[in-house]
DNA sequence: TTTCGGCACTTATCCGGTTCAGCAGTAGCG
DNA sequence: CGCTACTGCTGAACCGGATAAGTGCCGAAA
């Protein structure tokens, strides 16, 4: 059951080792009927590439590498990162490049990891994602010379590649579309405040209630999950001048919010409308289905698989703006009563 | 920027490869000062092994693949994948094992992939998920000769080492936890019934209904999304003798049912009382809180991995009963009014 | 004093591909 | 006819590490 070799198709096809490569990479060298007659063993046999042995030769590991810093709890619950995942994997497959994927605990993990995957030659490039303020794996990336792109704002990215999206318009588009609709008091319940995607959308967020002379406008930070999103929402009910409209961070903040809001008697959209960020099947799935703020993740990790393998192949390395995410309205908004 | 190789460390220590070689591997041949000196070089410069020259010398590749085949669409629905996947990770980081993800289409793409990771020694054997009837892979894979841990029923697994769950136990410990609230009318929203662990869950309902000597207990099969949840739902709860209780194959088919009941005026769960399988975050975050059959889905994927990397090693290789799911009871579940 | 054993290394080979230099054979051309 | 140019192939080196097979040297035992 050894795996087949050149050898082997060379001696079958009494040629030598080098005649074989040639035929099997396409390369001038060899006439058409001796590569016909090669291809065909090579087939026969079920011969594959060793790729160890091509890495050897400085060729390219053909494949990358993700690593998640987040608590697997955390992961598990937003759909954000399986369908990046997908949109990654489906434009690296169709080149035939592996992905390599990890979870970690913190960011000194997650470099130890890209530090070993680089190291030991088993990845060209990795995608970086929830690039913090300062984040301190931007210097040590550009130390170690890995191709990378940066899933994030460019002003946060160095020298690395960017992609990103202009999570500011979206912002700028749900609060003008709820002051349209009447609302003057617009509440945020946003994800970790280290994260730059955050920052981003809070400045947007205070720029644009400003802009528009809206009463008051507070954001409240979270870790993203339900509790924290349920226990934001409760105290900004509770609060005298209550908030007509509350804009989450991600889905399941949105389904805790929306509880939350039911169990204190309030009708959504009457008394309260709420949008989420990123839609997904569970934003469909309650009652009223969430007002979100949408964007096609899968093409958004496409495209940034893209990139690398162009930055891996030297070529065009522009940083990428992805389309904005789209404000799409459903049963959670409407006028305040 | 060129990495360094052994070659290098034994350039700087004075000595040759080969003694560079016994000292990095903890082998003898080599006095205890040379060996911390070529400690301290390599330490120093930062090397690593480069896995592609060691996976030619006929070692591990020390990585296993996974396949996911379902449309990306539900995978980022559930959190199981995720889940399982951290599990998995965790195992196998701590030994130091790569994974290789990717997610394909369908069942012939995904033993192209693993044809291709086998054939070009990128992994040492892989993690099957997902089994159907008569799955056509079974075969392909002995035939392959690659390791193999099926995540499934041994029923199915052949000659495959399978880890798996008593889902039959589960359903029971289920049905008769709500028979014994009252409840005479039970149905049950399936997920697709090609996959082995459904068939295994359907037998096992039926059974014990019948055994219960329970009135009707119809099992509606979907394809797990939420759409097919909810329309199955309202199906369900339109019929003359409508249920009293329902039982969900997976979480958001619940959440969905959920809404549905609640579109439909019934109060859970004094009109009906609702189960569902997996515990999320999204269980814990709508009002009332569902009662759910419960798994340690992580821990599930790591002794996975363990198995596999047994496996590999040519060690313990006997198939692996996890602990059964438990039900675990919150406010979606009561004696039927 | 010789011999043997073992330590501490070196040298050479191998893994499976890629690639380059070289070398017949032949066709083209003056 | 002789020279060049090209085709189609061979042989060997090489990538980075593992490892079997030497080699030189020292100390202890006979």
């Amino acid at each position: 059951m050894r795996r087949p070799t050149i050898a082997d198709i060379a001696r079958q096809a009494g040629v030598s080792k080098g005649a074989v490569s040639y035929a099997l990479n396409g390369q001038p060298g060899v006439s058409e009927a001796t590569r016909a007659r090669i291809l065909a063993i090579a087939d026969e046999i079920g011969w594959r590439p060793n790729i160890a042995a091509r890495a050897l030769n400085g060729a390219r590991a053909h494949a990358v590498g993700l690593a998640l810093c987040r608590p697997a709890r955390f992961l598990g619950v937003e759909p954000f990162f399986m369908e990046l995942i997908s949109g990654i994997e489906a434009e690296l497959s169709a080149r035939s490049y592996a992905l390599l994927l990890q979870v970690v605990g913190d960011h000194e993990a997650e470099m130890g990891v890209y530090r070993r995957w680089w190291g030991e030659g088993r990845v060209d490039g990795a995608i970086l994602v929830d690039l913090h303020l300062d984040d301190p794996r931007v210097p040590e990336i550009e130390e170690m010379g890995m191709p990378v792109v940066v899933i994030g704002h460019p002003s946060a990215a160095g020298s690395l590649l960017p992609v990103w999206a202009d999570d500011g318009a979206a912002v700028r588009e749900t609060v003008e579309y709820l002051a349209a609709l009447g609302h003057r008091r617009i509440a945020r319940v946003a994800g970790l405040p280290r994260l730059v995607h955050t920052v981003i959308r809070d400045r947007a967020f205070t720029d644009v209630c400003a802009g528009l002379g809206l009463d008051v406008c507070p954001t409240v930070h979270t870790d993203y999950t339900g509790e924290e999103g349920a226990r934001a929402t409760r105290r900004l009910l509770s609060s005298p001048d209550r908030p007509t409209a509350v804009v989450y961070d991600n889905d399941i903040m949105a389904v805790a919010g929306l509880s939350v809001a039911q169990e204190m008697r309030l009708d959504v959209p009457a008394d309260l409308s709420i949008v989420a960020w990123d839609d997904s099947p569970l934003c469909q799935v309650v009652r009223p289905p969430l007002t979100v703020v949408a964007r096609d993740i899968p093409a958004y990790g496409g495209h940034a698989a893209q990139r690398l393998l162009s930055l891996i192949d030297g070529a065009d390395t522009r940083p990428l703006e992805d389309v904005p995410p789209r404000l799409t309205t459903r049963g959670s908004t409407a006028p305040p009563a």
